[in-house]
DNA sequence: CACTTATTCAACAAACTGTTGATTAAACAG
DNA sequence: CTGTTTAATCAACAGTTTGTTGAATAAGTG
């Protein structure tokens, strides 16, 4: 009983996620092949296999921590009280992508590696939503869980487009703009010379 | 002069078109190879290259026929009303997203076809922004474009939601609650329990 | 220390790729 | 209808990546 804490293991599998993350930060994520990522990883390409049965599964894995990362970090500051309640634990978000920026960047726009972006709504979205039955929103006309996937597609959409206008304001700033369209509209956030 | 609207090279990129959206229906997008591709369309592979450079270039090329048939169609309908400004519009798009329902559902679902949604919501909120230029919206607090981005995002977060969820409710219904979500936010969605 | 097991290594057939040059067939312009 | 242009075919090519072997080696475990 020694198959998933064995130092070997462990360090074989970092190593694999250090070597393809490296990867698409430099090269298009298409071309790199199996052997590129083995070889950058100082390891056999049959060792590749031996946890591993494709590019995708590896890179999966490989982001998890990053995003397990993000969410302990939110935890540990909100109390029970939803992340989307409060402009501060946006902020937090935000802050998080500024500080992995080269890495979200090349995740969201690069070809083929955008499958990404619907596993990251919908993993948002179910975080959203077990927040909101946790917090026992009423949330009457509209069933909790489309709500939580507007939410997450609007804070998807908001992180890529601060990204593609290189960052033009602070993470606070996002944090507000995306609080007051997601709680009270957009309606509020346009002037009034709408229509 | 006669390289674009030439018989034989209309009829071969529509057979190239048909045949790889054909086979994405039926199996996964990795899976599927440029042989795979031409032999379905009953061509010759060096043909294919004759053409583009990739599976993705096709698919990109195939896709655009779909959502300018779905864009002239919203365009036909507003008189220059921008298309997120009245819920009747946005129930065409649900509409339309239900007859294309298999195709909708693997690009937005399948791995490696995802890359499609990033471009997607660039693709919706560039629209939206042409829109309320052209409307001149004044939106003082927060620039046009990021609530395009919102708007595309949400639009995009609840027809994944609804695919998800194998449709449960009606186009008109999916309309409405995107534009009471996206113009007066998920307070007024919620009930008055929350928090 | 004895053991278990991960990693290495070389080799393998199979598949896909992108390109070649020559040939055939189709579409075009006048 | 005819000559010309050009798209599609075909076979063949070398190169790459793939996934999987079985045996040897090394490292970690208890």
């Amino acid at each position: 009983m020694k198959n998933k804490t064995d130092r070997r293991v462990l360090r074989t599998r970092r190593q694999l996620s250090e070597a393809i993350l490296a990867l698409i930060l430099e090269r298009s994520y298409d071309s790199i092949t199996i052997q590129d990522i083995t070889e950058r990883a100082d390891l056999n390409r049959a060792t590749f296999y031996l946890h591993y049965g494709s590019k995708e599964e590896l890179l999966v894995d490989s982001l998890e921590t990053h995003f397990d990362e993000l969410v302990q970090l939110l935890e540990a500051e909100a109390n029970g009280e939803p992340p989307w309640g409060n402009p501060l634990h946006m902020q937090r978000v935000f802050e998080y992508v500024a500080e992995n920026q080269a890495l979200f960047r090349t995740v969201l726009s690069q070809q083929g590696l955008g499958y990404v972006t619907s596993s990251v709504i919908r993993y948002i979205a179910a975080y959203n939503e077990r927040q909101m039955v946790l917090a026992q929103v009423a949330t009457d006309p509209l069933p909790a869980s489309m709500i939580s996937w507007h939410v997450a597609g609007s804070l998807f959409a908001l992180i890529s487009w601060w990204l593609e206008n290189n960052m033009p304001y602070s993470p606070e700033f996002m944090a507000r703009s995306l609080f007051q369209l997601c709680t009270v509209g957009t309606y509020s956030a346009m002037g009034e010379g709408s229509q």
